[in-house]
DNA sequence: AAAGAATTTCGTACGCCGTACGGAACAAAT
DNA sequence: ATTTGTTCCGTACGGCGTACGAAATTCTTT
């Protein structure tokens, strides 16, 4: 007999686990054999999320995760092949769940909007930050939110390629602030004190230890940003300068 | 006696490591007891910097440090409190490694030098953006480095706040394109396929799976990206178009 | 010169992690 | 009734950061 030389499925196993809710109308229950699944690939990645909000995503361990279930840790492996795959998933499934509202009329309301809704969502979840580093993925939830933020800079007179690039201009500015938000809150976690108190702390060290160098433009603007970000007390329209800047030369280029 | 109740040095002692090359003039070398030290902690700071750039940031572990010098793992504890602060001091040593140019008269060249700089960087030391996540720390040559970035934007009619905020939001796009490279890169080796190739291999799966969603924009937007992103032989410029918005946005605002 | 004190070196060990492996329990197909 | 493919999961391996304490080394003090 002839012998077709094996055509190894090259495809990523990740991608049918991705779609498998919507993956083509001909779903086969198809009974399978062995014992019946005790949970759900669902509710294993709900348990993760779950996890990464209230403890961060180290604490996303399989063993933790299994735990919740009365599981074995090993058992997971029978849901998910790995522990990236399993970050991939948790990405796509909660990018799920924050609804796409309607796109208004305003093109420079249509940016924000894109930019916004990628800041609150990661404030929500920033472990999110960390899970991008290791794949830009294309889930479900996540090509619909593609799609969503195309359609807000479509038909203002962009190519196809400045679309790609107004987007992820708009949702990389979201993040970079979403993430000195984290970090700011980390910081204040693990030294157990809040950015002044440190500052505080740590006057006399800085100054003695900086005595030689000195940083004239550093010194005022950074007090002033220090007071700024301090005295401001809805922190999240920390973005609203550089979006302003951004949708400010988006909209000049395209001459509105 | 009166007993003074102990005023515990709430300072970080991480400090005083960062600068240990400048700090005030009085140096006291003040000869110290036990063996000599085998190496300084340049020494392993620089170590740790190759091992980075050439492994990546994973590769850098306490026992493979302390192997390049034949040393044991727990010998790098008398140079270095942890691995956290060992990063912090990569991430300053290495941003010493970059000279700061003499600005250019031109506003926009001025800006746009200060997200060229950072991303060239970035792309040479990409572990440098996972060390981000650490904490924004302040240690001499990023101080120096702050300093000049606010000499780039200042002049230009912005506030103080304004001029930190600029500075932020022209770095941190420039931390995207670098890290949106680096994800690609990464991908690459993982997969060990080239991204079309990628395409290739999971055409039929992505067609399969994908059926009964649709994602007009997405499509007709995605194809043009990745072929332009393939088609540019100098992927560096990709920040051009970004960048350009960001600067006229910038410029638009202070009015030029 | 001898004793004491402070430091560096580093072997061992602990508690974590992801996960490879293989056996047992189970349910469907034969 | 037997075979076959799954699920569940205990055990174990190698790797990580690092706490601890002993040994070695060098300066300070007697």
């Amino acid at each position: 007999m002839s012998h077709v030389p094996e055509q190894r499925d090259q495809s990523d196993p990740s991608l049918r686990l991705l779609w498998r809710h919507r993956t083509g109308a001909r779903e086969e229950p198809k009974a399978k054999r062995g014992p019946k699944q005790k949970v759900s690939v669902d509710e294993i990645v709900d348990a993760a999320i779950d996890l990464a909000d209230a403890e961060g995503l180290a604490a996303v361990t399989m063993r933790a995760i299994a735990q919740r279930f009365g599981l074995g840790a090993m058992t997971l492996y029978s849901y998910v092949p790995n522990r990236d795959a399993l970050l991939v998933l948790m990405a796509d499934q909660v990018t799920g769940r924050t609804e796409l509202p309607d796109l208004p009329e305003d093109p420079r309301k249509r940016l924000e909007l894109v930019a916004n809704l990628q800041h609150d969502e990661l404030r929500a979840h920033p472990w999110l930050l960390e899970v991008q580093d290791v794949r830009p993925w294309l889930g479900p939830n996540m090509s619909d939110r593609y799609e969503w933020q195309l359609r807000a800079v479509d038909g203002l007179g962009l190519t196809d390629l400045e679309m790609d690039q107004t987007v992820a201009v708009l949702v990389g500015f979201a993040g970079n602030i979403a993430r000195s938000e984290l970090m700011k809150r980390r910081a204040e976690q693990v030294t157990g004190m809040t950015e002044s108190q440190w500052w505080a702390a740590n006057y006399e060290t800085l100054n003695e230890v900086m005595e030689g160098s000195d940083y004239p433009l550093a010194a005022r603007v950074g007090t002033a940003a220090g007071e700024a970000y301090q005295a401001a007390t809805d922190p999240a329209r920390e973005l609203d300068y550089g979006l302003a800047r951004i949708i400010d030369g988006v909209l000049a280029h395209v001459g509105r």
